[in-house]
DNA sequence: ATGGTAGAGGATCTA
């Protein structure tokens, strides 16, 4: 099984590349954040036409998070429960005996800024719906924009960004509180490249210079980390025409 | 150096 998480920058601009990426790496599961498109909007007949069913929730201009997958979901949930939130930010569907959550966590624009405030309070909302959503699903994955570089070596300048929003220490130690629930961060189950990355502002070529933050994660519950043969960033895609801003992440899990 | 680019929507806001 194949699962992957991609921050689209607007499915509406991207529903073309998102097509052929589903030709091309037939995952089970895509989890996508910031459609940026209300749900009568979603283009499903489109994504159906290359064999996926969608599950989704969204508003004009702003975030808005989809599944798409092979098989049908169910036990769809949208939003974290008991947590009023006007940002459509979260949803989650199981596939067979495997919850799948596909998450858009707020930016935080800077950490003296009321968005950031929100992220913070955002978080432990998020991590206290996971602790019942584990005891209730032992496989378990979570995939989205995190918008949190979990440590330096996610992070092309440490010293640059020391302190800044996406590193902040409050954000890391809300990041640790998820993993500490028990849940693995893929990526780091297995070796990769340095100076490995998932965003790149679109601004001062940053792509070219490889000035990259790795803040798109997929965390797994024991069970299903255990049956994960590989984690792998797709930077070709950030290579396209018109890319989105982050590139897809994506792990295999053995049956 | 407080810049720069992209998306949505139609002036700024968000990232």
């Amino acid at each position: 099984m194949k699962i992957a998480t991609w921050n689209v920058n607007s499915l509406k601009v991207r529903l073309p590349q998102v097509i052929d990426w589903l030709r091309t790496n037939q995952p089970d599961m895509l989890c996508l954040q910031e459609t940026k498109l209300t749900d009568e909007n979603f283009p499903a007949a489109e994504i159906a036409a290359v064999g996926y069913q969608s599950v989704f929730t969204g508003q004009k201009t702003y975030n808005g998070v989809a599944i798409l997958s092979k098989q049908q979901g169910n036990e769809v949930i949208t939003g974290i429960p008991g947590f009023a939130d006007e940002q459509k930010r979260v949803i989650a569907a199981t596939y067979g005996d495997v919850r799948v959550i596909s998450v858009y966590v707020p930016n935080g624009d800077n950490v003296e800024s009321e968005k950031y405030g929100y992220k913070l309070r955002w978080l432990p909302a998020l991590t206290g719906w996971l602790q019942q959503e584990l005891k209730d699903y032992k496989k378990l994955a979570i995939l989205g924009d995190f918008n949190i570089a979990p440590e330096d070596r996610d992070v092309y300048d440490p010293q640059l960004w020391q302190g800044k929003v996406l590193c902040s220490q409050p954000e890391r130690t809300a990041f640790s509180e998820l993993l500490k629930l028990g849940l693995e961060d893929s990526f780091r189950l297995f070796e990769q490249a340095e100076k490995s990355y998932t965003w790149w502002d679109y601004r001062m070529m940053a792509f070219r210079l490889n000035r990259g933050l790795r803040i798109d994660h997929i965390l797994l519950s024991h069970e299903l980390a255990g049956a994960c043969v590989t984690c792998a960033i797709d930077k070709a895609v950030r290579k396209l025409e018109r890319p989105s801003d982050h590139a897809p992440v994506m792990v295999e899990l053995s049956p």
